[in-house]
This record gives structure tokens, sequence and C-alpha cells, in this order.
DNA sequence: CGCGCCTTTGAAGGAGCTCAATTTAGGTGG
DNA sequence: CCACCTAAATTGAGCTCCTTCAAAGGCGCG
């Protein structure tokens, strides 16, 4: 509740980097700068570029920060004591990153750019005074770890029930629509992730990734040019996904 | 901020009931009433008794409630299009059932009474309301939170990367660990939940949930008789389970 | 241009599933 | 308290989907 002190520096550079993002509708800080009137005075604000395969915090590393992607693409592995690691997520922009490390207050996943990229990085500590004051940030940052969870759970009904067709096809399926959202082809575009990051994530051998594509393609479901992706008809993809929305 | 009204009726229930809980440390309830004195006045409280097979919500219900399971045993399970459903959790007393909700303000799993339970019910919009007030009940919420995004993440990793042999023995030790850590026998317990439960949360059939208890009691690790389990050999559980810590 | 990594494709084997038949347990009513 | 009935659990046999192992091809990048 005491007054934070007015922080000059960053004064101009919120509103400015904010308006030229583009997420503005996704953004926590954005709302938060929104919130708190043209003064921006709490800016919680700072931005880091990584190029392809640099990490963007590891298992271990004290939990600090929240981070939105606002540009490229990471995925999220968690390591496990024999070198073995699953990857458990992949996030373009507009996402949120870091949520594992609330809990235990270190981070549990490694968050590795897939592309050379950009993200806005959350002081958790300012996340958390600011939603204190704010009801529609408090709501907006729930909502983010709420989303996690479903994402997640997700996962489990994927890895759970759906066999190696299903699963391929899905995963297909959510890209096509996440690109979509952000206004790219929903019908081609290029995987920023190897086939083995895929394979781990959908709990599958790579050469069963390759061979479900091959079929996909056999079946005029899909083109694939290594990582460039024609959904050709995604009908026949849902179908094949099983129904159930297609939006998992 | 506005001063909402004392609830004169729930006034003296609260401090009552939950001095006779036992489980103060984990909830926050309690700490929310410990935080605002002695007069209590924030009564979020109420309570909600299940015989066993009863819902405590269901996919589809407004999300009003996250749940704190005083007493019994719950899993929630996601259903799918086709009449199929994943079991996606099984929670005992001193967990949080309900954040499934949060995000989509709708519950998307069913949470059901393993055996006769007892659930204390939180408003989440006065649990909101309250952590805005309170910093350590803020801090308290997003552990939860952030716990339940850990808790799905290791599910997917188990079901990504583990053997039948290894996802049940691990099952088997993450609930006896769970039962130490309430003061029950770590070495045996009764499972409240059905082979066909434990299946579905580990993505096996029930033949080979099982094939495995009768197999680890062939190798003299446990002791199976129906529902009732007996861990003999945690060590070479833990070995079966793969090493990696037997925590998750 | 050559090296390493990623990907594809094939063939064989196995872990777990499906199908089917019994046995057992738990709840209910006589 | 026992008999009954239904749901839960066990056990076996065969099969299948996916993995494992192996080898060759392709792509990107220094």
């Amino acid at each position: 509740m005491q007054g934070r002190e007015r922080e000059v520096g960053n004064f101009e550079i919120l509103p400015t980097r904010c308006a030229r993002c583009g997420l503005q509708e996704l953004c926590l800080l954005c709302s938060m700068a929104l919130q708190s009137g043209s003064q921006a005075e709490e800016t919680i604000y700072s931005c880091r570029e990584l190029k392809r395969a640099a990490r963007l915090y590891r298992s271990g590393d004290a939990f600090n920060s929240i981070y939105f992607v606002r540009r490229g693409f990471f995925k999220t592995l968690k390591r496990r004591g024999d070198g073995r690691a699953q990857v458990t997520g992949f996030f373009m922009s507009g996402e949120l990153l870091g949520m594992d490390g609330i809990a235990p207050n270190i981070y549990t996943c490694d968050a590795v750019a897939l592309q050379d990229s950009e993200a806005c990085v959350f002081s958790y500590v300012r996340l958390a005074e600011f939603s204190r004051r704010n009801e529609s940030v408090q709501r907006q940052f729930h909502k983010a770890m709420g989303s996690e969870i479903e994402r997640v759970q997700g996962l489990v009904a994927l890895l759970g029930t759906r066999r190696a067709e299903e699963r391929i096809a899905l995963f297909l399926l959510n890209l096509s629509q996440r690109f979509a959202a952000r206004g790219y082809s929903p019908s081609e575009f290029v995987l920023p992730m190897t086939r083995d990051d895929i394979g781990s994530y959908l709990g599958l051998t790579i050469e069963t990734v390759s061979r479900m594509l091959a079929m996909f393609q056999g079946a005029g479901l899909i083109r694939v040019e290594s990582r460039h992706i024609q959904i050709r008809d995604s009908a026949g993809l849902r179908q094949t996904a099983g129904w159930t929305h297609s939006t998992k």
C-alpha cells in the first residue's frame, strides 16, 4: 500500500514500447499501464532478446519473473534425473511463460528459444503488488495461471487417451489455430521445433512423428516439406483427430 | 475496498470449526481468519458433506468456488466428447480443488467423492477480494495455483516418458508420501479408487494395472489384497520407479 | 563444400491393449 | 446372517500399435 517511487527512467519507455507491440489485448503489462493511467508510474517492464537455442530461464533458477513472449517461439522442458527431458509446452507471441516457478519459488523447467525471440519480463513481486491494487489485473493474472492449468490438463488428456495419429493431428490443429489467432495463415506455416521436440511433447518417438506426417501426406490431409506444413484438408484432419472440437 | 458488512451469522462458526479442523497450516481460510484477527469478519466459509460418488462440481457448472478437502478423497475427471473420460487427479484432505474453473469461469472437470467426504467452500470472489488486501493470503493462493500447475506437469512427464511399471510404482510412492504427510502409515493404506480410476489416471488399462500390482507382489515389493496395499520394500519400489526422487 | 544434425524409411520386436472367461468383493434384501 | 446380485478385479491368449535398431538421405551452416 505504500507509495512506490516514480521511476523516471522508465517513464517514457513503457508506453512507447507497448504501443508498438501489437499484443495489447493479451498483455498483462499493457493492462497495467492502462489501469495506472498516463502516468504509467508502475513500470515493471523490461525486455530480453534471445538468439535461437538461448535459454530464457533454467530449471533451478530463482523465480523472479513471469515472461511474456513478444516475438518468436519458445519451448519449455522438464529435465529428468537421467539426462532425458520432456518438452512440456510450446509458447508463441502473446503467451506467458514461467508459471512453473510460482509454487516452488524456483523454475522447474527450462525455457528455450526456438527462434530468435523477444520476451517482456514481469517482476513477479511487482505484478503481485499491482494485482493487489487492481482487481482487473488480478483477474487477468489469475486467468493466466488458470489457462496454464487448463493447457497442461489438456495435454494430460491427450497423453492419457489418444493414439499417435490423433496426437499429431491435434497438435497440428492446435498450432494452426494459434497461428490463425495471430493473423497468420492457419493452413500454411513453418514448424519452429524439431521432430524430436514434437515427439517429446506428444510422448512419441521421432520416427513415429515422421511416419504419421508421411501418412497424413499420403492421405492428402497435409503437405509436408521438412518443417513447412500445409494443411490441405482440415476437416479430414479434425476427423483423424477424433473430432472432439480440435481446440485442445 | 468498500467495507463489507459483518455477517453475524457466521461470526462464531468460523473460528470454532477451523479450530477443530486440524489442517490449519494447509488452509487458506484459516490463514485468512488469522490475518483478519479475532474479528474474523471476512467469513467466506461454508462446508459441504458428500456421500461416496457424489459430485462436488460438474463440468460446465459456473465457477464460483475453490474447494478445500477437509475429510475424504476426491477424483477429478475430464469428460471427452465421446463418453470416455480421463481422471486428472486424486485429492485428499488438505488439498484444493476447482482451479480448473478459474480461466474459463466454468469448471471443466467433474469432481467426484471417492468416499464420504467433506469440503470447505471458498467463494472465489471473496478469496480474490481478501487476497487483494492481504499479501500473505495472496501469496498462498498463488502458490496453490502454482502447485496445481506443478502437479499436472508432473503427470505430463509421467505420461510422456514412463513405462507402465514405473507409472504404477510412482503412483504408489506418491500416495504413500501423501498419506505419511497426514500422519497415516506410509507403508500400509487402502486405495480409495478403483483400478479403473488408476488406469485412467496413468494412461493404462485396468488389466495392466492389475498385472503390474500382481508383478510387484510377486517380486516382494508390495502386498496387495484388493484395495489394501502394503509396501514391503520401498527402496525396491523406488528403484522400479526409476529412482528420480519418487516425490512426483 | 563438407560436416553435423535432422529427417526419412525399413524391418523386427515388444510393451501394453483387446477380447474373453472367471473369480472376488461389496452392497442389499430376505 | 446368508443368499443374491452387480460391480470390481484377476488372469490368460493373441494381436497391434508403437518402439527400437539400423541405414541412408537431406538440409543448413560454418
